[in-house]
DNA sequence: CAAATATTGTTCTATTTGGAACAATATGCC
DNA sequence: GGCATATTGTTCCAAATAGAACAATATTTG
């Protein structure tokens, strides 16, 4: 029996955990491949692409802010940070009043090329996303939103 | 203005890949604590645990369907497979009609070992899925099988 | 005001990770 | 049967990762 013939998916519902492993099964799934590609064609890691995509979305954030919000370790963003300065996809401003910290902003060519990457994402989202009906995803949005909410205040 | 006063929870409803950007954050907040503890009180890495865990729901696996299941490459799990039959978690016996592949099994020493460890994932669940009531338990349940289903059946 | 404590961002280092090449075996095709 | 192709598991190596210590600056406390 070759290893493929077998039914892996019992797993989804044969475990202890099983909001976990699924959560974090889709979790890979939708990003994993994604990055891959963004790692081959543009060269950006992890670390260098989400913090493009925080840039992008706030007017502009600390290094600090953006560990907080990703949960990756300071040494990690501030490598990437670096390398996206290096590019010219970043800026970076000191704090006037406090001597430790530095703005960060995405320029033009960054957001261009974030525009660029973020659709990558918005197509793996889409593909797999398409499985449930549009009140399923409705629902899915509501639940997502009520428990991110409630672990970024818990943790 | 210190950088933690800023709500940088708005992402979560002000981005273009909502659920990835919700459903990656969450992952990571289920499993990294967890995964960081079993390191620290067992020494196992997260490659080596997610073995023990496939192991503990199928009597018998080869490798390759470790590597399947969990998304993992194949070198990491090879690794994980020669440190958990060193610490006698695991066991292999060489598949009879194809001298490729071999057969892994848990030990009662393995199983007792994740029957321990699961307990933290629970817990970790538990805290953050409290959030909902027991029907949007069953709804995101019902959601989430759904999604995993038709990704497992479209990669 | 001064000393102790905290925070930001960086560097150093050890571990983890995964791509690529490889040997051994199996399968497909003529 | 014999040769090309695939598959399994392994080793090698380069890159990514994250903990820990650190320097510079802020804040708190007495």
């Amino acid at each position: 029996m070759p290893a493929s013939a077998r039914d892996l998916t019992a797993i989804f519902d044969r475990n202890e955990v099983r909001d976990t492993y699924r959560i974090s099964f889709l979790a890979n799934s939708l990003i994993v491949p994604v990055y891959d590609g963004i790692k081959r064609d543009e060269g950006l890691n992890r670390g260098e692409y989400l913090l493009l995509f925080c840039l992008a979305h706030f007017p502009k954030l600390t290094a600090q802010d953006v560990a907080n919000m990703t949960g990756r370790p300071r040494n990690s963003i501030s490598r990437g940070v670096h390398r996206m300065l290096e590019k010219s996809y970043i800026q970076r401003e000191p704090d006037e009043s406090d001597g430790r910290q530095a703005w960060l902003r995405i320029t033009p060519e960054g957001r261009a090329l974030h525009k660029r990457l973020v659709k990558r994402f918005e197509a793996r989202e889409d593909a797999l996303l398409s499985a449930l009906s549009e009140r399923e995803r409705q629902q899915l949005d509501g639940l997502l939103q009520k428990l991110v909410l409630h672990t970024a205040s818990v943790d």
